[in-house]
DNA sequence: GCATAACTATAACAAATGTTTCAATGTCGG
DNA sequence: CCGACATTGAAACATTTGTTATAGTTATGC
């Protein structure tokens, strides 16, 4: 894990962009952003960032790569609470209480910045990042919420479907899509870690959403073919995003 | 829906002993929670206290019974995504940021508190009362992932083994647990609605629990009988929760 | 105190999802 | 370019959970 020159680079890309979609930013904020990360490592695939039981400080901003918040059962299965995409921060003031409760990890290879404690008091003074940072973690409340909609409501292929199409308005959000296809670079355990099924499973209904011409999957590249109707058949209503109705083009 | 005569009497009571086990809290932090109040009214069972889509500002305190966020699907279907019990606070600060994504409605009669946005303020310069309510909410969200946990990792049985659990540790922070065992004064459907299944498999579920001397329910009383069997079976943690484990007495 | 509705319990059957296994394909370091 | 290893695809069968139906039981309004 090697630690990269900073200069605050990674932290204008994505994470900039994400939070100017909550909120007015001006060239200070910006500036401010650019300065306040504490290095930026490149981590390889299926590493923990945080463990359960850890008890962190500051935040972390992800700027390229997937990586999600999981547990583990005792006999190894695990669930996958989260993504954490390029451009969310994920703030660990879990340390106001006491430790973490559950464990951050890489679903791939990562671009990952630190952001120390003070620089991340020196953020929320500036009244128009705390806004963005905080309507940011409400949003991330928000999907936590979907989510358990998602599982307990929703067949095996609704659920895939639904979890396409909020990732389809997330990576938009910090320009990672084209069109209706963006890079999903997880695997399909990955998947099935994440809605609550087996791998099994998880390819049977993949295979139903391709074979209906829903989706399409070539490598890491997945394309939402007929978004129009993958929203209908999720019932996905983008409004816990707090963010515009993707367009069906 | 009669409102009631206020002077805080209901926010002195669960409310202010949830915050204290979060925060040390003086004379004048309780003396402000009980004038914070604006109303309290008796909600009968099924009613929205907030309705997906409204703009609501300020928050709920429920004081006396056992109300839900929920979302519903377009067949009807509904899912709860959080049980809130006497002491719970909620923010509703999605004002912050835009409109309700989910309903908040009663399960049972309840008593609830209305807290305007500005006694609302108030209470949140006040720093021991801050905190509290911060790590409150903090604790809310880290419900709402073991729940995620619940749903994707877990069986029936253990589903709602674990939610007793938990039920356990959150009533007897407020005073509403005799030894191990509490008013749960919600419906098989409700709890079929909580954990992703049907009413029919609660019963089922409910049954073998009862057949394994696990639990025993009479009337809206559950008893835990064998809550070191129960805890081991659900893998309950109570981590998660930020309180004190709970002994297997 | 009765009539009604809501809730609990249970059965028989149907559908969805999990388990195990194996083959085909892709990826990556040397 | 090869070999090891991870990933995808898929079949056969097992298990869990959902569906529909019905009867008993408890709460509730009048």
């Amino acid at each position: 894990m090697k630690v990269l020159p900073g200069g605050g680079a990674a932290m204008s890309g994505p994470v900039l962009r994400k939070l100017q979609g909550f909120s007015r930013l001006e060239e200070a904020d910006a500036a401010a952003l650019a300065m306040c990360e504490a290095g930026t490592r490149l981590v390889p695939a299926g590493t923990d960032l945080i463990r359960e039981g850890d008890r962190p400080e500051g935040m972390l901003a992800i700027t390229e790569g997937f990586a999600c918040r999981y547990k583990l059962r005792e006999n190894g299965a695990r669930q996958i609470m989260a993504y954490l995409i390029p451009g969310d921060v994920c703030d660990l003031d879990i340390s106001v209480l006491n430790r973490m409760d559950h464990a951050i990890g890489t679903l791939t290879t990562c671009r990952v910045a630190r952001i120390a404690p003070e620089a991340s008091r020196d953020l929320r003074s500036r009244p128009a990042l705390a806004r963005g940072l905080h309507r940011a973690a409400i949003v991330d409340e928000a999907i936590l919420r979907e989510w358990i909609m998602n599982l307990g409501r929703r067949s095996a292929v609704e659920r895939l479907a639904h979890l396409f199409c909020e990732l389809l308005v997330r990576m938009r959000a910090v320009g990672l899509t084209c069109g209706n296809s963006y890079d999903l670079p997880i695997t399909q355990l990955d998947l099935a870690d994440t809605t609550g099924m087996t791998s099994v499973h998880v390819n049977r209904s993949l295979g139903e959403l391709r074979r209906a011409g829903l989706i399409e999957r070539k490598g890491k590249r997945l394309t939402l073919c007929d978004l129009a109707r993958l929203m209908e058949m999720a019932e996905f209503r983008p409004n816990y995003l707090h963010r515009e109705m993707p367009t069906a083009a």
